[in-house]
DNA sequence: CGTTACGTTTACGTTCGCGTCAACTTTGCT
DNA sequence: AGCAAAGTTGACGCGAACGTAAACGTAACG
């Protein structure tokens, strides 16, 4: 195993996203791929951090929300100052994240309802054509 | 009860929106307020519609998403011809809130996973102190 | 040695979802 | 009549999250 990192293009296809998006998150410093001459090489950490990433904004956070965030899934054993802070900052997330769900939830019951009066209008419909061929 | 309609300052601080998303979301065909004069007037239509649309925006669907899908919620038994279309949205629609909902308690799970090893952590670190003092 | 493939930086462009004036009506006091 | 409050229509601005084009590096292949 000499490959525990992957290029930009491995990166993309494993994750469905552009080279300009992993660039930017570089940027952001939301990714740290080390670099083999000037070539990006993303290891394993950035691997979990992407996925952590595509996780938060599929759950409306903001990338600099999610910047915040990853440092308590990163955390080494050196920086235990931040770890209060960052602590406060991932119960208000999780408090956020059960409401989500539970909005979610609520929302999804409303919206079967709704199909299922849908469903009946359709059926509904299918009679009259039948009974009028 | 002649006031079955709101103005657009009620409207503001019952949804705590600003008059502008008001007017936006209406120029986006996602609201439709009566006109009193050149005066909007928001019916329950309109309410009903907007507590939709704040739900949609929360769980990450942009607002031309929710505009389609509240023709489901709407749909008076003039459009049939349309209903069959929309139902295949709403079904698409219920799909990716219910693969949102199954990522989400992953998600909440490993935060919470997370957050006890930083609990720990942080009792380790309260204790070398009182131990110092 | 040319060129093809893959990557890089720099920088300007774009879409979404509003914020923020500016200028104007309309309505209701006083 | 005067004036303030509430609302209206443009129109431009803005931050977030990338898209996209230009110009360059560099490594390998025929």
């Amino acid at each position: 195993m000499t490959t525990d990192t992957m290029n930009i293009r491995e990166m993309c296809d494993a994750f469905d996203v552009t080279p300009r998006t992993l660039r930017f998150y570089e940027a952001k410093e939301l990714l740290f791929p080390i670099r083999e001459g000037q070539k990006r090489l993303f290891t394993k950490r950035d691997r979990a951090r992407l996925k952590l990433i595509l996780r938060g904004k599929r759950f409306g956070f903001s990338l600099e929300e999610i910047r915040q965030l990853l440092d308590l899934y990163h955390m080494d054993d050196g920086q235990e100052a931040q770890l209060s802070k960052t602590y406060v900052l991932a119960e208000r997330h999780l408090a956020d994240m059960e409401a989500q769900k539970a909005e979610l939830e609520e929302a999804i019951g409303e919206l079967k309802a709704q199909m299922a009066w849908g469903a009946e209008k359709l059926a509904q419909l299918n009679k009259k054509k039948t009974a009028a061929a």
